[in-house]
DNA sequence: GTGTCATGTGAGAAGCGTTCTCATCTCTAC
DNA sequence: GTAGAGATGAGAACGCTTCTCACATGACAC
């Protein structure tokens, strides 16, 4: 259940398995046309506000930025994690947090307390690196 | 030179001033109505042309967003590093990169490369985090 | 199956931050 | 002083996102 405890319309089972579909992070534009695709007519707004319960069920993610928009990823997970999205594929992986306590102990020597942290990480998934080496 | 080699104009002379006195982050809105209290009349494409001519020439950095609006602060560094941004007095302190190649170490072991990252941080300064405990 | 009601929908306007355009001004080099 | 490159202000335009409103529809009790 995509939308958590939402009700489920024909719209939003369309949009569910678009996303499922998708290959890895995609902006609302890039939905929208592919929901387009199978079904024209469904407004922007109607994508939004599925994103939104999607986000709010917590099975989509914010994973970064492309070309100004918010790029979003499917991601079921609820610990504490990154997201390294693929410059080639778009793919997403699911990272574990590179910060340990030790990572911030100079800021902390210096008096600084860090209570939160976002991280955008943009490199090569194995598949492509595998690809791009061969 | 907070401009690098670009001309120096009256506004931009007072928008340097403004930005350096400003005691951290701020938002581009922000600035504008700081310099619009010593100025009034100077332009929001002003300021932004301002902005984007101390980013390129090194002096200014993106450090994070505040209610969707770009947030910078003046910084000198060109190494690499990141900024904490307090979220008691807005001050911006630059930090070392708290990422070490070992910290990547389990998503390189799975095949994938990182090849840039983006960190915000947001706490406690030293100052405040004092006056908060005081 | 029917009725009710909360919730989702599409279209488009609006809001927001940012960038662009253009005529004009002004700083800088000579 | 002059020429020309570059900065300016005003406001339109842009792109992304959210809101509004009348209407449609899914869920549920009966």
């Amino acid at each position: 259940m995509l939308y958590g405890g939402a009700r489920m319309s024909t719209q939003r089972r369309l949009i569910a398995e678009v996303v499922t579909a998708l290959p890895g992070a995609f902006t609302a534009e890039e939905l929208h046309r592919a929901v387009a695709e199978r079904a024209p007519g469904v407004g922007l707004a109607t994508i939004y506000r599925a994103l939104c319960a999607m986000q709010a069920a917590g099975t989509l993610s914010h994973v970064g930025e492309r070309g100004g928009s918010a790029l979003l990823a499917l991601c079921g997970r609820h610990d504490h994690h990154h997201h390294l999205v693929c410059t080639s594929c778009a793919s997403v992986v699911g990272v574990e947090c590179p910060l340990s306590d030790a990572a911030f102990a100079p800021a902390v020597k210096q008096g600084h307390l860090i209570t939160s942290h976002q991280i955008a990480l943009y490199g090569l998934c194995a598949s492509c690196r595998t690809s791009e080496g061969a």
